[in-house]
DNA sequence: ACATTTATTTTACGCGCGTAAAGTTTTTTT
DNA sequence: AAAAAAACTTTACGCGCGTAAAATAAATGT
């Protein structure tokens, strides 16, 4: 990098020798000008301070190189592991991804979405909040900027949705627990505000059916997105009334069963398959923390990897063919199951 | 909100009835326009889909309403809550946020520098990777941007600091847990990227002499961002080996302390200060998930609202001052000590 | 009612770059 | 070496808005 700083394009043109509009070009595509012009152009650029004014550009485009990344919740490492993953695929394309956290709240995500639509975006990639989402807002929203969905999927939202199979998170789940010791209870909040919720009790009722199994739901109050907290305190509940079914509990995700497993340390109820253990526990997600819990969580895992890469490339896609895809795309990723202690 | 789309303002200006430049300063400031006027703008505002071009504004201003957030790694949870009370703070104040995360990487932190200077940001609020962090880089950045480093502080660096008092956390365990048993001796990694690690161990060190006590730290080996796994390894293999020299320890971190308790577990070994407990651990930050570990950890918090809100405030007055400060200020909020089961 | 202050309108220019058109040079093709 | 194609230069316009200056209108003070 030059030191000497540099106003504009005109001024970087006549001191690289090099009209200004082989200059845009060039900016706009390194290799759409003659190797002999980019490289008098890069020895320029070497030895002056000189970066083109992202407004100006973007005010001219039709189409700037942003992308937005909207998740509902950042503070849960799940959702920022995923939006790290996605953010590196865009910039590794050439675009500038913007990371946004709707922080469990309509008004947040709608006020992002009003954002978005003030920078003008090449493509949106949104994890909608789910039930709490205003829908018509949403496919206003969409029916402007080319948007991919993923994690939660609404039905005729957006171009595309791309997310995990969540009837293979809980068969796995299922068959591995009823194999190797009695079949469990589903452990889920009353009212999830994730639509992934949904589907996980859908498959839990139906996969229990199948095996010839009595399926039974533990459904427990609060609402929000301290899922932690809310897990200890049903949990704990449940424990000290001695109301739970069975002494295997599937919990709907991760983030209930760090709130179980601490409810169960408190009352001194040992988790797990060992020996002495008087309950087991299994769970879903793959929480980055789940292998730290005491004991470490079984749980089935998302395919993060197929699911960001699959929903980079899907946006791409779209935004080459205009904004719109012939129908809207579904696309689910099978879980792994992860064995550990706890089940 | 209308529904007929208005394409700039000069179109908006004649279906108001107001000039243009009139429109521009209710933009800039809907106070300073008279109330009638504003009364007409905002009548129209409802009756039409129109919003600034926010690309042509920053083009002209000489300084836009951006702040970048910079944080050094998003997926831990007290980086994703700091950032998110900051981007709240800056949103009210009229501003527009834009989180960052370095992912740990002295490369990803510098790219992010390089995004930050061509947005022409009003501000910036910056926590550096720490001993990772190319100095040269980040002072010449904060040469040209007005910057207000947070959590790590580096000397000379950016306008101003404000973060936590290390000494008030070790201070503050190290007393209770002398008081209340042995005294501790500290858990952390040999080489810590951040900077306040190491003003913890110099702090524990002095608190220890000051009461007497023999300072004895126990370093392990294990470099980057996942602390868990760090903190786990280190405390397998001590545990194993029967290296620690107390039934006291204080980690450096909690997020250590995770992958600590953890290797306890998992060797059987039971926390905490109750009888029939050989060990007690205690630790420093107040980590969103401390309170949900087994047991749950004693810990000392961050002011989390004194620091985010004095460093926007500091932010705003550097902005206003024109980037300068008098002096560099360096402001520490005093720790909270949090007793919970682990000591 | 008049002078004074404050707000608005009119006019006009500039910001930095995308981009189109026409002409010129360089490279590639055969 | 001539013809064709590709890349470049020159010229010029437009994007949507900030902002300055001068003229005009409205609100405020006495």
């Amino acid at each position: 990098m030059g030191d000497k700083p540099v106003k504009n394009m005109d001024e970087f043109a006549a001191l690289s020798g090099i009209s200004r509009p082989t200059i845009s070009k060039y900016f706009n595509d390194p290799n759409s000008v003659r190797a002999s012009t980019r490289q008098k152009i890069e020895t320029a650029l070497a030895g002056y301070d000189y970066r083109p004014n992202i407004y100006a550009i973007n005010q001219n485009r039709r189409l700037t190189k942003n992308i937005g990344i909207v998740v509902p919740y950042l503070a849960d490492p799940f959702f920022a592991e995923i939006a790290r993953m996605l953010e590196r695929r865009c910039f590794e394309a050439g675009f500038t991804p913007s990371v946004f956290s709707s922080h469990g709240e309509t008004s947040n995500e709608k006020a992002i979405l009003d954002t978005l639509r003030s920078i003008k975006p090449a493509g949106v990639l949104l994890a909608p909040l789910g039930r709490l989402s205003d829908i018509t807002y949403l496919k206003d929203f969409c029916a402007d900027v080319p948007t991919v969905l993923f994690d939660s999927n609404i039905e005729g939202v957006g171009a595309a949705f791309i997310g995990s199979d969540n009837r293979s998170f809980v068969s796995q789940t299922i068959e591995y627990m009823s194999r190797t010791g009695d079949a469990p209870c589903l452990f889920e909040m009353r009212n999830p505000a994730n639509p992934n919720a949904n589907k996980r009790r859908h498959a839990y009722v139906e996969m229990m059916k199948r095996l010839g199994l009595d399926p039974q739901i533990v459904a427990i109050d609060g609402t929000g997105w301290a899922f932690e907290e809310i897990g200890r305190q049903g949990a704990l509940k449940l424990l000290r009334d001695n109301l739970l079914p069975t002494n295997s509990v599937l919990c709907s995700n991760d983030r209930l069963a760090i709130g179980f497993l601490s409810a169960c340390h408190e009352l001194g109820i040992k988790v797990g398959r060992d020996a002495g253990c008087t309950l087991r526990l299994a769970s879903h997600d793959d929480h980055p923390y789940s292998r730290f819990t005491c004991p470490a969580l079984t749980t089935a895992a998302h395919d993060y990897e197929s699911v960001s890469s699959h929903a980079v490339e899907t946006l791409f896609r779209l935004i080459d063919a205009g904004g719109k895809l012939k129908r809207r795309e579904e696309t689910l990723f099978a879980a792994r199951l992860i064995m550990r202690a706890s089940a």
